[in-house]
DNA sequence: TTGCCTTATTGACGCAGGTCAACGCCCACC
DNA sequence: GGTGGGCGTTGACCTGCGTCAATAAGGCAA
């Protein structure tokens, strides 16, 4: 189910050695090359950089440190993350294949939080300097970073919602459906998935403490909506869950 | 302390009645111009439109209305806010003076939340298309528009952070201090302010009740933190407050 | 396999903040 | 300048989720 990362450092003629192109890849249709051409996605894999994968629970980029490169993620998880002015851990966001994360950093030159990988993860690097160039002479790129930072403010926005004045059921529960329909976006199963991050994730993300999480995913069992297996998740009522996720 | 605008209809020599350009707009230096060079404030001048400020309660936008511009605030305030599919109410920002909105609209064409005036407001209408032309040609302005989307995630993050655990004080303790630092960088007074939004408001966008609200100004004036006299607000300790909104 | 450590589940209990209700105070509009 | 309606405050009570604690279940190393 996982998306297989090529580790033959061998192949002396790939310009990397982990990944052939953006116009071989087969999660093109949903990352940076989405509304190019197919002669300007060359020019836009000129600029993005393949390096080794990184293994669960390093770090991609770590907030305040100098921001240079946006990421798209190629295959694993990650998770972004900012440390509070107390100390706490507060998780904004989890990214998965064919999407882009650090445009955080933008703003003042660092990054506003950092991002670390929840398994086995590899990520293209598109430095920002260079997107930027290319984007003033490809509109096309230019107006897509434009409506994919667009995107992520609205989505932040709708976890704002969330977190404002949701119940417990329909924080988890919107969690799932988010889960599953980006899954269907990658043309992975909407209803069987293994969730790559833990409950205290989960729960840090959604603002929620990990016996509540746990408590819900019983809950939801019990209702017939959720089959729970430690990680892996099967969803039997999508309606009860999208129901639940407004409520 | 509130900025007039002028109302004068009749200057025939002005391109607009209601503001000469943004050359001679004193929020230059928060606003888009901020990184331009005087010529090219001249350029982006021409597309920027001004019209008759709105009054308190009047729509800049709509949900899912046509996306078409960003706006600059001019004067007065502007809320943003987002109906849930279960027709509650969410507040998710509030705008000051210098500060551009409908960002979240250049996503899918269509604005991802409302916004509304909260007393009477004037703004500036920068067509988005124009924007993304000029943007190409005056590598300054992109990277500007960049940033201000970019801060504009990192602000929404903040929010998450802040929805996702804090207690009732610290979330209006946070909001407080937000109100003062963007008063200061307008040359306002960081400590006595008037609140254009209602409770009802702040607590929506806190994620509170108008009760709660109503109980953390009560108790932070006991604290001699606060004097709370209906909307006028005076800080009287503000390292307090500051200790207050990360605990 | 065994043992250790991290992660998850479940139960009992307490509390911050929500809910409901009553009341007072602006202020806008006759 | 009176009056009505919205907005804000305060009190009493209730509840959903956090906290604390005990136990179970994986996962990984040796």
């Amino acid at each position: 189910m996982k998306l297989i990362v090529d580790r033959n450092e061998d192949v002396p003629t790939a310009p990397s050695p982990y990944q052939a192109s953006c116009t071989t890849c087969r999660l093109s249709s949903l990352c940076l090359p989405l509304a190019l051409e197919a002669a300007e996605v060359d020019v836009l894999d000129r600029i993005v950089q393949r390096s080794k994968p990184l293994q669960k629970g390093q770090h991609l980029y770590r907030e305040s440190e100098h921001f240079q490169s946006v990421f798209a993620v190629r295959s694993g998880t990650l998770k972004a993350y900012r440390t509070t002015d107390n100390g706490r851990e507060q998780v904004t966001g989890f990214y998965f294949p064919g999407e882009i994360l650090g445009m955080d950093g933008i703003g003042n030159n660092r990054h506003a939080s950092s991002a670390k990988a929840l398994e086995t993860a590899a990520v293209c690097e598109i430095p920002f300097t260079a997107l930027e160039t290319l984007s003033a002479k490809m509109p096309h790129l230019q107006r897509h970073f434009f409506q994919l930072m667009s995107r992520e403010i609205a989505e932040d926005q709708q976890l704002i919602t969330l977190l404002s004045k949701s119940s417990a059921d329909a924080r988890v529960a919107a969690l799932l459906v988010s889960i599953s329909t980006r899954n269907a976006r990658r043309k992975l199963s909407a209803i069987r998935f293994r969730l790559s991050m833990s409950r205290v994730d989960i729960g840090n993300y959604l603002g929620l403490t990990v016996e509540t999480v746990s408590r819900v995913f019983s809950r939801m069992q019990k209702l017939g909506v959720l089959r729970v297996e430690n990680k892996e998740i099967e969803i039997l009522d999508r309606d009860a869950l999208v129901e639940m996720a407004d409520a």
